[in-house]
DNA sequence: GTATTTAGACCGACTGGTCAGTTCAAATAC
DNA sequence: GTATTTGAACTGACCAGTCGGTCTAAATAC
């Protein structure tokens, strides 16, 4: 079945799949998405999602095992584009700025992918999935990159030296999702710079407050 | 909780209903409250429900016209609840006790239904739900007496003048979940007391910067 | 007091429909 | 000429909702 070798030819990618056939696995990813970020993964039949990629049913199922398959790949690529995002936002900035351009990046990632953010949401502290433990690992991934910049901070003397490091990177990758959320489902009109100042509001008024002894 | 009416004066209530039945049905609440929160709406069936409450499921259908009416009268009970929650710790506070008042009560209610706060932020910023509009009046509802409580704070001048009180109160809604589910499904070891007071710092602190000009 | 009635409450086997997953021959890209 | 996609048929499991039947206890009759 995947019968390509790597390093054939340029037109086939590294895992031997061609640019076909990505942009098939692109469209069902955006298409899943969307769908079960609207009504969860049980009720989004696969063809439902092979109408909406604009794709033929057995389509799916050369492109992935199964349906829950697909739903664990869409997870690994969605996460996968925040820690790119994440990563790309804090190299090279200080502790204090790095922290705002976590924020902004995480807000413009959900308002671009917001099904994404909302099915993460939903799945979260879902207990007893299959891909319970996978989308554990992958949230690990994300916040990881959060906790490392605020620790940077705690050593650089930025932010409270008794600082939960873990609790507070978790909590600014909820608070984000949570605000975010809400700003796009109940109050879309709201332009997107007063939610940033109200979170990093939230964020640089608390780290203040540590710093000062 | 929802206790039997006062004043029954023959065998029924003054709806129609008997104590077993108000029995019956606070079971199946519990029962659905907690294998919702575990697997989503879609994936509990009516069996599974009926067996954990330890009823047959003509029951489930005797007491509530389908699976959804079920779920929509949950949602109603259980924010009920809050709101009452919420209500009685504010009572008679001064605006910045009142507000510490609402995270030590929303926390408590959290841990005491953990199951229905799960299902909660599952379910907010879902679409396309026949339950949707409810679970949208509901949460108004809950937001609403944060709000004027925020609204109260401001107006003693304890908060800042130009918050955004709706924005405010949902944010301290959805960050308490938020932290609050957590803690409980990753850190459970940890003490109330110090999710409690790390929300409190964030809130204390903000309305502190914000109250300085 | 005991028997009978009554209706609300509950039971659980059954039905009808839905959907994931499979398969495949034919068509179409590359 | 191979990789990929198509579309439709099929099946086997699963599940919401139904319905005739049973149970329970209060109320009334005897």
């Amino acid at each position: 079945m995947m019968g390509l070798r790597a390093g054939m030819t340029r037109r086939h990618g590294v895992d031997g799949r061609s640019a076909r056939r990505d942009a098939t696995r692109q469209k069902l990813f955006e298409a899943t998405m969307a769908l079960i970020a609207e009504q969860g993964f049980s009720d989004t039949t696969v063809d439902q999602i092979a109408e909406r990629a604009g794709v033929a049913k057995g389509t799916v199922y050369y492109n992935f095992a199964s349906k829950s398959v697909l739903f664990e790949e869409l997870l690994r690529y969605g996460v996968g584009l925040l820690t790119a995002d994440f990563t790309a936002a804090v190299a090279g900035l200080p502790p204090v700025d790095a922290m705002a351009a976590l924020v902004r990046a995480e807000l413009a990632f959900i308002q671009r992918y917001r099904s994404f953010a909302q099915l993460l949401l939903s799945e979260m502290w879902r207990t007893q999935r299959d891909w319970q433990q996978t989308l554990r690992l992958l949230r690990e991934e994300a916040i990881t990159v959060i906790a490392e910049t605020v620790q940077a901070g705690v050593d650089s003397g930025d932010f409270a030296a008794d600082l939960d490091v873990r609790l507070s990177a978790s909590a600014l990758f909820g608070v984000c999702l949570v605000v975010a959320l809400d700003w796009l489902v109940f109050n879309p009109e709201q332009p997107i710079e007063q939610v940033e100042s109200a979170v990093l509001a939230i964020v640089r008024s608390r780290a203040a407050v540590n710093a000062q002894p």
